[in-house]
DNA sequence: CTACATCCTCTAGCGACTAGAGGTGCAAGA
DNA sequence: TCTTGCACCTCTAGTCGCTAGAGGATGTAG
């Protein structure tokens, strides 16, 4: 049994080194065993639970779904109906967050064509800022 | 010339009251004089800056560049070089984002719709989660 | 006059890290 | 053997843009 370093769990799990400490320190990871020396010493499942981590935030899930998510892994005889849950809210959170994006696009090309590259004063971008109720898009 | 107190100045501009307050404290706004008991009494010209932040922080620009394009309006003989700037390197941001969004989305309705609705351990979510190799969009 | 809303200041908290100080441990080259 | 330099340790404080709450003063309506 080779031990894993934090350096090797970060490197192998994408996660950076502070980070993992983090995680640890809010229970999100178990704490690890630790070599004589005191440094911490890894299991390959560690990587692997780092790595579902790293992928859950990077898909956006708050560290509190994350939580849930990995008690049901933690126990798979459950029923899934919390994690289709979970992601489906996620979903629904994605899709509106595309379309304000979206609306928010098409104020921004609209400010950023409109500038006449003059002065301040005929500057659209400051003008559209300045006053919303030219917005295209309203509803923000 | 009728006093605005915080309350109104709030109300006007769509910015809640601790916000004003702290946008005085942080130097966005420039601090109004008081009334005889100390009361903030606010001039109409603080609105539109009030709205103008508000409207800035909705399309997503940060404090900093909120900041900047606020030094900008307040000088309209400046070049709008700086303004026109700031707003095309907020779009890029947006277009950037919504693409990764949309990749996401991709990703989180794979999830969702490979649930059976039974066990965890049939489970689509958690299994994509654990394992980023099998992403349909692995480019994040 | 009595409620009750609004105002004031100040401090602390949120989420999810990140940075830095100050120290120990370890491996490899001169 | 020494020393260089990296990786590790803990702890605290900072980031951003607010938001919440304590504890108190003031303003307004019935």
């Amino acid at each position: 049994m080779k031990k894993i370093t934090i350096g090797e769990a970060a490197r192998q799990s994408g996660v950076k080194v502070p980070t993992v400490r983090y995680y640890e320190s809010i229970g999100l990871l178990a704490a690890p065993s630790r070599s004589e020396s005191n440094q911490r010493s890894f299991e390959p499942a560690d990587i692997s639970r780092l790595a579902f981590i790293r992928h859950a935030r990077e898909l956006g899930f708050e560290i509190d779904a994350i939580r849930t998510l990995l008690t049901l892994q933690d126990d798979p005889h459950q029923s899934c109906a919390s994690a289709d849950a979970i992601a489906k809210a996620r979903l629904i959170e994605v899709e509106q967050r595309i379309r304000s994006l979206m609306a928010l696009k098409a104020e921004l090309e609209t400010m950023v064509e409109g500038c006449g590259h003059g002065r301040v004063d005929q500057c659209r971008v400051i003008e559209v800022l300045a006053d919303h109720g030219q917005c295209t898009h309203p509803h923000h």
